[in-house]
DNA sequence: ATAGAGTCCGTACTATAGTACGGAGTCAAG
DNA sequence: CTTGACTCCGTACTATAGTACGGACTCTAT
């Protein structure tokens, strides 16, 4: 199962080819050595298991929120094993996700009440576009 | 107060004074005329409440999650006042919300329970990272 | 009346995360 | 042994949301 090009990667991760040269460029992502039998440097570029998780693993810690910088660090973390290091960004990781729940919760209750106003007919001038002229 | 000059309406509102030009160019924010007494366009623009309730309406829109093209849909919104269309906005950006916080509420708990583990020592790869590494 | 702060305006640049393009080379099947 | 799909690589472009810069002008206070 291993030894895939780059389009048969792309595909099993669900992501762009060019979205795996863009990693590649950006270091977050190995460029193996062409496997053209001869000499210098013609042939296609073979991808092993090793890669595909790791490029799994950029798309799981972006999916929680990681910028690729990020991811970046992590990765290089996972070479040097700096747990402690580790465990500050996943906190400092923990902390931005919790700030962001609670902005978001915030305005989700604003738009539900707006809609259910707005809805409502009667009141002359749209609820949910005065909501947002208050401070 | 109102009649404000440009920096005053940006540090009235804590954005940037290119900021505001920015949301002129894009069309969120009208342009007045200059008050150059005499005649054809010297002089400085002043700005007075409307446009400064309309600034701090893009921001809180913005603060709830609407792009800034939706802010400008919503702002033509109220002049046509299509209340239709503007709950259809507002019920979208709901949606949107719910979806992006159960997303940052799944990889919030992931990352507690790996940075609790990654403290304990012991395990001997670094939990957090090697987790991503899983679908 | 002159200095200095602020404004006007256009153009250019930043960051983030990709996408698209085009020519050359490679690989497998018919 | 040629066709067609795929790959390689560099360069360029996209979207989103601003920031920065520089010269000319204006306004205010001393």
């Amino acid at each position: 199962m291993h030894a895939m090009t780059i389009g048969q990667l792309a595909r099993r991760v669900g992501v762009n080819v060019e979205t795996i040269r863009f990693y590649q460029r950006r270091g977050l992502l190995p460029v193996p050595g062409q496997s053209g039998r001869g000499g210098a440097s013609g042939g296609v570029r073979r991808y092993d298991e090793a890669v595909f998780r790791r490029l799994r693993f950029i798309k799981s810690a972006q999916a929680a929120g990681f910028t690729l910088a990020e991811i970046g660090e992590l990765l290089e973390l996972d070479a040097s094993s700096d747990r402690a290091r580790a465990r500050e960004l996943a906190d400092a990781r923990i902390a931005a996700i919790e700030r962001t729940m609670a902005e978001l919760d915030t305005a989700r209750r604003a738009l539900i009440g707006l809609s259910r106003q707005c809805a409502a007919a009667g009141t002359m001038p749209c609820p949910i576009i005065t909501a947002f002229e208050q401070p």
